[in-house]
DNA sequence: TTAACTGTTTGACAAGTATCAAACAATTGA
DNA sequence: TCAATTGTTTGATACTTGTCAAACAGTTAA
């Protein structure tokens, strides 16, 4: 079963500064830039990549849901975090896309038709 | 004359993380915001309103001229500050406009964080 | 030259933070 | 029931940071 979520703040009480706060940290901005498609991803530390112990992984997570950015699923004895990425782009609007594209190349970069040139 | 810039870092060299850490605190993201139209700025502490010594402003500029977020132009004994904006847009699209449209309703924020001018 | 003005730099300090390691809790499998 | 698995929590530590206060440096005015 998927159920007891980890303590989130409502949106409504997250401030642009506490978003920034928690991206400002190579880790958690590339673990934001994955998330961005807005699926819930499955957080075995090993499929991350990311050469820390697992405890500050634990810690990085923890900072990005209370920083409000991500919800967490428990689901027997593995989680999933997902990027409220619909609440997020209605409160702040082109901040992640602009979290996901910064340094891209610009041929990489959607257009205005949401189409990449090729 | 307006002449010997403070040193500021080539923005090849600025990272998506140097910018999010420069503006993840709530005085330099008003400052940002403030600066949001690309033109020079005067630098007298009284006109931004903070309730914070002179001293932390200055190294509230620092820290966004040494992010690459900004240019410091020295003119006699005052002081001017400009948003390296156009530089920022070219390599970050979308994330000044992200920051400065983010979140509040207008109403809700000239001052959103209750500082005030000492 | 002397004093006032504008802002930076340095020093000190409290608070926050990224990290590892070890202990812990919940779940699953044998 | 017992052990392995998955991830969190707690404790310790080193490092960073926001702040004030005082000293400093360059410029302008008297």
């Amino acid at each position: 079963m998927t159920s007891p979520e980890f303590p989130a703040p409502e949106m409504s009480e997250v401030q642009l500064v506490d978003i920034l706060r928690a991206v400002a940290d190579p880790i958690r901005l590339e673990i934001v830039r994955v998330l961005a498609d807005g699926e819930p991803h499955s957080k075995p530390g090993d499929e991350w990549g990311f050469d820390v112990h697992k405890s500050t992984l634990s810690h990085h997570f923890k900072a990005l849901r209370e920083g409000g950015l991500t919800l967490t699923f428990v689901s027997g004895r593995t989680h999933a975090i997902q990027l409220r990425r619909r609440e997020l782009d209605e409160k702040f609007p082109g901040l992640i896309d602009a979290l996901v594209t910064a340094g891209q190349s610009p041929a990489a970069r959607p257009n205005s038709f949401g189409v990449r040139i090729r």
